[in-house]
DNA sequence: TCCTCTAACACTTTTGAATCGC
DNA sequence: AGCGATTCAAAAGTGTTAGAGG
């Protein structure tokens, strides 16, 4: 059965995934959001840690990925409002290619190097909780401290696999669903924050990172202490070694280095909602522009139920950014709306299911129905 | 030679079982 | 017996860095 759902929800979003490869193979324009635009619904998430993440994203934020996982820092935090109190809800987070490049750090700062790797196997962390009702989600905030990184496309843990020296930026699902195995008939939520893109590294590479990191991090205080590490102990009487001289030049010049990026909030639309036209896409930073203009196009060229609309507002970086994808066309599901659009221009199943993918497919259903929910696999092989 | 990754390290924090007192 | 508070050892998690490997 979770087999089963697995594949369905993986083989749902693979097409509409597929063809944002393609768009940003080709770099097609960023398309104009229609005029009509209404509140349909009020589910709203906002980032917790955002002042944090702010401070690591002014400098381009890094995340150790290790064979074994490593946890994020800062860490996926986030409070959910306007969820009904008393229907389950299940919460997941996957993370989502920035875009088609690999990087390196060269001469302080990040250059790209070339084409990205191959993705590898799309897994999605469920919060533990789920499924669990509105109400408790909206009674404090939720946690991902226990979402693990790894770089290792074998890992047998569920944790979730990236590609060193590539960008990506965490994506939370909000699924009305009594269980695990309903999930596929909820309406979905979907929310992103742009101050949360970070480089997958094996190693820290920027060292104002590894300042920042040790200064907010409980577990790294043995380093913040000095002297306690062997290592250091060994090297470093004097204060000389490469370690001890990286973390002495940062405390003279990270302050100044951790400017707050603009604010801007990201209106919630839903399936009915149009974006207004010309809606300002400047949450982004410039090198984040590339995704985003994925994200918007697909989901613009498609245009099935699931729309997204990033407004900037006065709330001081409240940042989100959300889809709700409609129900699920199945047969016993509710009858559909014979307005919902087909897709516009159907990415053959065929042609575009990524090689990468271990999953099979035996869903009844067609692929261009199962297209329309999202550009990147939501469910891993095995995350569960 | 350069770049990336891995594993071992010393230390702190977290977790959870055991114990105690009410 | 049940519950909450406290203690403490084990497990988990941290960044650093030498060395391996491509």
């Amino acid at each position: 059965m979770a087999h089963y759902l697995l594949e369905w929800l993986h083989l749902r979003t693979l097409s509409l995934r597929a063809h944002s490869d393609s768009v940003l193979s080709m770099n097609v324009p960023l398309t104009q959001p229609t005029n009509e635009s209404h509140q349909h619904n009020s589910i709203r998430m906002n980032l917790e840690n955002a002042d944090l993440w702010k401070s690591f994203h002014s400098i381009e934020t890094e995340m150790i990925i290790t064979k074994h996982g490593r946890r994020m820092f800062p860490h996926c935090s986030v409070s959910l409002s306007g969820l009904q109190p008393f229907a389950n809800y299940v919460i997941m987070v996957d993370m989502i290619p920035v875009d088609g490049y690999k990087y390196k750090w060269k001469k302080e700062q990040w250059d790209v190097a070339g084409k990205a790797e191959p993705q590898p196997p799309c897994r999605t962390y469920v919060h533990p909780d789920s499924p669990a009702p509105g109400s408790h989600w909206m009674k404090q905030s939720l946690t991902f401290l226990k979402l693990k990184l790894t770089n290792n496309t074998l890992d047998q843990h569920g944790h979730i696999i990236l590609h060193s020296m590539h960008r990506y930026y965490p994506r939370f699902h909000v699924i009305q669903a009594d269980s695990l195995y309903t999930v596929r008939w909820g309406p979905f939520h979907t929310f992103s924050f742009p101050e949360t893109t970070f480089t997958a590294v094996t190693a820290y590479q920027n060292p104002k990172i590894t300042k920042l990191k040790i200064d907010h991090n409980p577990f790294a205080k043995g380093f913040r202490e000095g002297g306690t590490h062997k290592r250091c102990r060994a090297n470093d009487s004097s204060s000389g070694s490469p370690s001890a001289k990286r973390v002495k030049k940062n405390l003279s010049e990270t302050p100044q280095s951790l400017q707050m990026m603009p604010s801007h909030t990201w209106k919630v639309l839903t399936s009915t909602e149009k974006p207004q036209k010309g809606a300002s896409i400047t949450p982004w930073s410039q090198e984040q522009d590339l995704s985003e203009r994925l994200h918007t196009d697909s989901i613009d060229e498609y245009d099935y139920s699931c729309e997204e609309q990033m407004v900037p507002a006065s709330v001081p970086y409240n940042s989100y950014r959300s889809i709700e994808y409609g129900r699920y066309h199945y047969p016993t599901s509710e009858v559909e709306p014979a307005h919902e659009q087909p897709a516009p221009h159907p990415p053959t199943s065929a042609e575009h299911v990524a090689p990468q993918h271990a999953c099979h497919h035996h869903h009844p259903y067609t692929h261009s129905n199962t297209a329309d929910w999202s550009q990147y696999p939501l469910f891993s092989y095995s995350c569960w």
